[in-house]
DNA sequence: AGCACGCCGACT
DNA sequence: GTCGGCGTGCTC
């Protein structure tokens, strides 16, 4: 037998499959997705298992050295899937399975010295662990010289070991041993032995925990496992992260007419087995989420299972508890949150079929479902669904393929669905279902839309207008709560001289150097460098040089200088890194722990408390001036968010937005919540600017250290584009980069539009192939972005 | 990516 | 004469 293996070699060079022999002993074990250790070159490394084959090889193979698993990590889908993504997306097979699969399963490598015979003084056996390695990075000087003899006489030998990051974890447990019961019953003397030899013949297998909580102490356990009736085994212990906590069942809600049709459209293909995607248009409210629950109930009483992406930030404890209420213990919940061995148990749970629904962020596309009926992404216009680095594959693309191989439906779900998904279901390819009233009859918040500029013109130079400094003097009063968007997207903080405009640079970035007030030093968020705050300009010496630019840190302060009776959490980055502490902030909120709650993005999702009706974003325009042609879609579907989150109840919701471009489409149309309109109008532009959903982009970024040389290079480059590819489509550039350096590296852009490409792969594949050396050897870098989800 | 092999310069 | 610099090339 024979195998076809990728190994764990990140490079384009090894990036094909490996023939080794499958030695007689390993035959039986050996399967398709197992993860196995192979000789390569002169060292060990880890592999994957992609194909086994019988027949003679005229070549002297190596043989698989070892096997990793027992049940294989990856199924054949997977395997499929990755052969896919590789061609697709010109990333590096080992790249694509590495993404796929959760991190706990990565090998670790470390040398080790090994004990070839076990045979030596107790002195040297003691530094070796019960496989006869010893970790060279944990030697001692004197550990070294007492081996230094036995490596030179071969009695010690370097090696690899792999490992695996995260064991299984274990627990002790009791089972039966083989002999009747009956005749074990006989031979037991007390009541409270024979009792816990029933209980275990009734369940097979008992953990040692679940016995002491069950008031047998150990020593009578361990009296009957001497006597031999039982004997002590491991048993795999998965944790459960929630698993402290109580979920009540959540019963199905009566379905509103629009929820119902959409339902019984997705249900008809369920039950059809069609590959079917459905684009489930529903404004904030409408009580989509309710349509996923009862579609995937349905499926799973079909005995097949649903998996469902939600957007990392949208995985809040509200939306998990709301599964887990549902679906109770077949719930997987994968997010970000989890260390790396509750994913990989998540993971398992799934794999082995005891979980059959997942709700999970962009990476749980790949969770090891077998009988997928249903596939759910909620929020399909999130830019997060793009994995942002090196394999930048499309959690929708990906959903979209493992639909197409199960033959199940997709819902791609929204209030604000992107113009790619939209034009499509316009056209007939993606099923539109339309939900226009909201579940919970309450009305739609009111928007108002406050002119900045004659903010400014009147004389008010705060961040709060009139408008909104009434607003929220009001709700305070009445004991109402409100919650204030800060866009910070292309808002940091930076330090400026009010004498000669000085900002400070980074010097290895073309960007200015954010001010951090946590660390009160600057920081480039490209390349991590780092300076004390600077105290004197440096270019006119004048100490007129201070922080600009407003952080949620400042708004806070803001506030509490502003308004009397003011209680602010603040949720953003620098408050929400500790594990938990974002359900904390959150759960204080909802106690009526403070009457405001501020924050960046984070907040536009999903909180859902009854008691916010007023809702102020301060400054709508910040993601509107970026240089990137989606940045009117990105603030349309930011505004229509944030505004939901206000009048989630009986009391009126007031939204109040801020701009200096009251009169900007994408603001007018969210004021009114108007999607049509602001998709009409969009579309014109995308039609003009050439851009998606009428032509497809590619972006490639060259990088290098001399600019003159990367910029050869790119007009090189856009040649052989304009060569392998068809006359309808474009090569622009190369142009620099909107950020033109970064961490020494000058950079340039060459971005492709096309409407139909077939080609495309072939000139890709051949760029990355052709240049790769070229890359490699002068310090060359280049990146291809398949469909950007942004172009800076 | 690692690691060995190999072919040149500066040292005992 | 040899130790070590890193260019080159291979890994079933």
């Amino acid at each position: 037998m024979y195998a076809k293996i990728v190994v764990d070699v990140n490079a384009k060079r090894v990036d094909k499959l490996f023939d080794y022999a499958v030695p007689a002993e390993l035959e039986k074990l050996m399967a398709v997705g197992m993860r196995v250790v192979v000789p390569f070159g002169p060292r060990k490394i880890q592999g994957y298992v992609i194909e086994l084959f019988e027949g003679d090889s005229d070549r002297q193979l190596k043989a698989i050295h070892c096997i990793q698993d027992v049940t294989p990590e990856l199924n054949s889908e997977l395997i499929e899937l990755s052969a896919w993504m590789q061609k697709t997306h010109i990333a590096k097979r080992i790249a694509v399975l590495d993404v796929m699969l959760p991190n706990a399963v990565k090998g670790k490598y470390h040398k080790v010295y090994r004990l070839v015979d076990e045979d030596v003084p107790e002195n040297i056996k003691v530094l070796f662990n019960k496989q006869g390695m010893k970790k060279i990075g944990e030697c001692s000087l004197n550990d070294i010289t007492l081996l230094r003899p036995l490596i030179e006489s071969g009695e010690v030998i370097e090696d690899i070991d792999v490992s695996q990051q995260q064991r299984i974890k274990t627990q002790k447990a009791v089972t039966l041993a083989d002999m009747d019961v009956d005749s074990a019953l006989n031979s037991l003397r007390t009541d409270k032995q024979k009792s816990l030899v029933e209980l275990v013949a009734d369940n097979k297998i008992m953990t040692l925990k679940e016995l002491k909580d069950m008031d047998y102490s150990p020593a009578v356990v361990n009296g009957v496992v001497k006597k031999g009736l039982l004997k002590k085994i491991d048993v795999e212990d998965v944790r459960d992260p929630y698993k402290d906590r109580v979920f009540f069942a959540d019963e199905k809600k009566t379905l509103l007419p629009e929820q119902q049709e959409a339902y019984n459209a997705v249900k008809e293909a369920i039950d059809a087995e069609r590959n079917d995607v459905f684009l489930l248009h529903g404004i904030t409210g409408s009580g989509k989420t309710e349509v996923y629950l009862q579609t995937i109930s349905d499926v799973l009483d079909k005995g097949m299972t649903a998996l469902m992406l939600v957007p990392e930030i949208a995985l809040t404890p509200q939306m998990v508890e709301r599964f887990k209420a549902r679906f109770g213990d077949e719930v997987a919940v994968l997010h970000s949150g989890l260390s790396a061995g509750e994913r990989y148990d998540e993971w398992r749970k799934i794999r082995s079929g005891e979980a059959r629904v997942s709700v999970g962020a962009r990476s749980s596309v790949f969770a090891p479902f077998k009988h997928l009926g249903l596939i759910i992404i909620d929020e399909e216009h999130e830019a997060s669904y793009k994995q942002a680095d090196y394999p930048r594959y499309h959690a929708r693309d990906i959903a979209l393929w493992r639909a197409e191989y199960h033959q199940c439906p997709v819902i791609l779900g929204s209030a604000t669905p992107s113009l790619e998904s939209y034009a499509r279901a316009e056209k007939g390819v993606y099923t539109m279902l339309t939900i226009n009233e909201r579940a919970n009859q309450f009305p739609v918040p009111s928007v108002h839309v406050v002119n900045m500029r004659e903010e400014l013109a009147a004389g008010n130079r705060s961040m709060f207008s009139e408008t909104l400094t009434t607003a929220i003097n009001d709700r305070i009063q009445k004991g109402e709560q409100i919650v204030l968007f800060l866009n910070r997207r292309g808002h940091a903080q930076f330090m400026l001289c009010r004498d000669c405009g000085y900002v400070p640079q980074c010097p290895n970035c073309d960007i200015s150097l954010t001010y951090h007030k946590v660390t009160d030093d600057l920081k480039c968020h490209y390349c991590g460098y780092k300076e004390p705050k600077v105290l004197k300009c440096p270019s006119c010496d004048s100490d007129h040089i201070r922080e600009m630019g407003v952080g949620t840190q400042k708004v806070e302060e803001l506030i509490y200088k502003h308004f009397d009776g003011a209680k602010v959490i603040r949720m953003d980055n620098d408050t929400t890194t500790r594990k938990g502490s974002h359900e904390r902030l959150l759960s204080q909120f909802k106690n009526g722990e403070a009457n405001i709650l501020l924050g960046t993005q984070m907040i536009a999702k999903g909180l859902d408390f009854p008691n916010i009706t007023l809702v102020g974003v301060l400054n709508a325009d910040t993601m509107l001036n970026l240089p990137d042609f989606r940045s009117a879609e990105r603030t349309y579907q930011l505004l229509t968010q944030v505004a939901g989150r206000a009048g989630r109840a009986e009391k009126e919701g007031h939204v109040i937005i801020q701009t200096y471009n009251p009169d900007h489409y994408a603001i007018e149309h969210a004021k009114n919540n108007d999607f049509l309109g602001f998709y009409n109008q969009e579309m014109q532009f995308r039609k003009v600017g050439k851009y998606p959903p009428y032509f497809y982009l590619v972006n490639l970024v060259f990088s290098h250290r001399d600019m003159k040389e990367v910029l050869l290079e790119s007009r090189h480059i856009h040649e052989v584009l304009l060569q392998h590819l068809s006359p309808g489509s474009f090569v622009l550039g190369p142009a620099p980069c909107a950020i033109g350096r970064i961490n020494n590296q000058y950079r340039f852009q060459i971005i492709i539009k096309f409407k139909s490409e077939p080609d495309l792969l072939t000139a890709l594949m051949y760029l990355d192939d052709y240049y790769y050396d070229k890359f490699v050897k002068d310090k060359f870098s280049l990146s291809i972005d398949i469909n950007p989800q942004s172009m800076m």
